[in-house]
DNA sequence: TAACCCATGTAAACGGTTACATGATTCG
DNA sequence: CGAATCATGTAACCGTTTACATGGGTTA
């Protein structure tokens, strides 16, 4: 039950129709709580029914009516009450690790492949959070107070998918050799403490 | 639909009751995949339905008969195809992203309290992984094939608890000096890199 | 003219959570 | 004697996913 909030955080930034949302579950706030349009009209609705937040219909020529939602005084005292509640610790549910510990059940060398497509996409993540970081937020000494949250979930962001690529590498070393028996030398993997450079593809390694 | 395969990689490791299984997602695998007995017992009644789990009831003397489940031939296939399969990437879902990022609109003292509950979350959970990791991986070049995949997971564990400990210093550091406008000075954050020794509870910080 | 964007929805199915239920045994 | 453990389940509810539906406007 907790889209609505998502939704009242998203709607207390800015006021916006179901679809506006559903572009910004695309991205930014995507990035942390994913929903399909379908979700969020449904839980629209209902909010609406509660009282939370308040509709108005703007005509729009030609293309449909766009109907804005804003968030009500009972919508922010409920988003207030939330922010003041614990939040329940969050399960973990990683079939992609459950696979990796599955792996001698199946086919190795699949769930290798598996392991490379995956490093690529965190590479590729981590990028675009950095491009994002780096461009929003270039003076560190100069983040307002508004800015700090969004900073900081950005940051978050980056560290969990630097976090998943040095996995993912750590992995490669591991499954890729076989036959030698060299150990993972440092399993604490101090590499890409500067991510910016090292964070091509990593298909053709090792073959060229 | 993957509570199934996640039974399935349990079971080929080892025959279990659903009893058994309900203890085994209260640890190790269920630190990657959650699930309750009620799930379990459900699942697990399909499976058998579909031939992918076959079922042997061990009469106990007293307590209830021990139904015990093991992998079929056509269970096996289907664990060797799902291996084969690209893994979707996981949707992400955050309450408590969600909620940093809203902490303007509501009570951030209580937010940043929440920050350092799960500070100190984390920081249990990697002592408790990095425990089993010396006690079950003592010697790291001595590690089988087999004990590999769940290495690899461990590992995983353990890079993702230490990621979100750091992120919660990170943000902790952002967040309880809101007079002074130090900027965070590093923010790729470079402590903890030895994380035994200085994992404890951070509640009392700065105030002693 | 075909495909995609804008903008909104309905309906069915699936998976997960919570609550309830039973009954014997063992331990403090 | 009460609580926890062993061991299994049913039922109701809720949230999420997927498929289907509509219809005008823009772009290649």
């Amino acid at each position: 039950m907790s889209l609505q909030h998502a939704l009242l955080v998203s709607l207390a930034e800015c006021e916006a129709s179901g679809y506006d949302l559903t572009r910004r579950f695309d991205r930014s706030l995507g990035f942390f709580w994913s929903a399909t349009h379908q979700q969020i009209y449904r839980v629209l609705a209902r909010m609406t029914d509660e009282g939370l937040v308040a509709v108005r219909t703007e005509a729009g020529q030609g293309r449909p009516d766009r109907r804005v939602y804003t968030v009500t005084e009972l919508g922010r005292d409920e988003l207030a009450r939330w922010t003041q509640e614990p939040t329940p610790s969050e399960t973990v549910r990683s079939e992609f690790a459950v696979k990796v510990r599955g792996m001698r059940f199946g086919d190795p060398d699949a769930v290798i492949e598996d392991i490379r497509r995956r490093r690529d996409d965190h590479a590729r993540q981590l990028a675009y959070y950095e491009a994002n970081c780096a461009k929003n937020y270039p003076d560190l000494g100069a983040l307002s107070a508004d800015d700090r949250p969004l900073f900081a979930v950005l940051r978050g962001g980056i560290r969990t998918e630097r976090s998943m690529l040095e996995w993912c590498d750590e992995m490669l070393d591991l499954f890729e050799s076989p036959g030698d028996d060299t150990p993972p030398t440092d399993a604490t993997g101090a590499r890409y403490e500067t991510p910016e450079a090292p964070v091509a593809s990593r298909t053709p390694r090792r073959t060229a």
